[in-house]
DNA sequence: TACGATTGATTGAATGGTCAGTCAATTAGG
DNA sequence: CCTAATTGACTGACCATTCAATCAATCGTA
């Protein structure tokens, strides 16, 4: 589970493997996991390919270590922006907002992590998916919050917060359509909107409910 | 562009196609496109190694084929669903309805056009993207169907368009997590509930409409 | 009807190239 | 000098792709 290092000076091992992790990141980014060789990695880390085996034991690893490096940027970076923010919603629309922008600060990462989380060994994709839903817990938990105080009514939580995390990863995942015609602001913007602004016309609504009772 | 065969007799190119694909999308769906080797895509379609390459000029060739699979079903399955009609949410709802049961039916085919799509040539890359872009179509149709009447308020289609495109895919890309707590029909009905119903409370639009006055 | 010739489908062994991972030799710094 | 770090040539496996050989079906002709 844990990858583990030849070397034994740690301030060594980290400057180093910080540097490999990076260049691993951006060529499986531009090239994909099975088309970058390491070779191509260690070339650009500016070391031997036989060093990266230093400090990683296997290719596989490298994996791990960059979509890692993904996940806890959420983890890392959402917190921090709902600092002194009391209101639930106002908590909420930071969170989206926090979340989207740190997607689209790695927005090659997150699709790489996208394409790569099933090439991991399954203890090592599970490892990943439960980061994962320790960063759903935030959004979770802000939603629960605006329940609690009744600004938001009782829809399941789960799904919304899925929703909200699908518009996040949405941005990296259809940046190739949505860059063309949105900036990330804009995006946020509107996301929000439909999200908390609703969609339907008060005639919307009337229409709605009628269909709902009469399913019933 | 055209994925060509060496075999005369259309029928037959047709029937053993179809088995290679099937047997293709079967093993790279389950261990990736890189961990599958020509040789077991053969044998699961029980013909040789070699006949693969009468009907394909390569392995790319392949993969092309699977996702352009996954690619049509959305496009040949939806309109069907929306025949007959015509309150624009009602065919709004059915058409999200009919996304998602599309994409449950072929999950990991769904999840497999997610990891593989950057594999392609950018050629073969773009008209995946274009025919993704024709589905999409349908759904922002009918989102602006419901502004035209009035139903639904003037957000941002292409916005709202991705948000239901990312719901239906969610269903597939987090069905790790979901599908342990939700049943597809349960699924449909809470992200219905809401994108249309909106989250809201009364109490919540005023303090969300008082913020947005703040902003401005 | 019979049977050699032709065509096209099919097989699977052989080829060639690629790369992950190893290791003996070299270097640097303490 | 030691010792840990570093190099890069080398190895062994693996696998996409090719191709010579086989097989089956159909055709043409007597």
């Amino acid at each position: 589970m844990q990858v583990t290092s030849m070397v034994e000076d740690p301030e060594l091992v980290q400057r180093r493997r910080k540097e490999i992790v990076a260049a691993a990141a951006e060529l499986f980014s531009k090239q994909g996991f099975y088309r970058t060789t390491i070779k191509e990695i260690a070339s650009l880390a500016g070391i031997s390919s036989g060093l990266v085996y230093q400090y990683v034991r296997e290719k596989d690893d490298l994996l791990l270590l960059v979509i890692l490096e993904v996940v806890d940027a959420y983890a890392r970076e959402i917190p921090p922006a709902l600092a002194g923010i009391d209101d639930p919603i106002e908590r909420l629309v930071a969170t989206v907002d926090a979340y989207c922008r740190v997607v689209d600060k790695r927005r090659a990462a997150t699709v790489l992590a996208y394409r790569s989380t099933k090439s991991l060994s399954p203890d090592r994709r599970r490892f990943i998916q439960r980061r994962e839903l320790e960063t759903n817990q935030m959004i979770s938990a802000a939603i629960a919050d605006c329940i609690r105080s009744r600004l938001v009514r009782k829809i399941n939580v789960d799904v919304l917060t899925y929703q909200i995390v699908l518009i996040a990863h949405g941005w990296a995942l259809k940046s190739w359509y949505l860059k063309t015609r949105l900036s990330i602001e804009q995006y946020i913007r509107d996301s929000l909107d439909i999200l908390l602004g609703g969609i339907l016309t008060p005639s919307g609504r009337r229409r709605y409910a009628a269909r709902k009772s009469r399913r019933k």
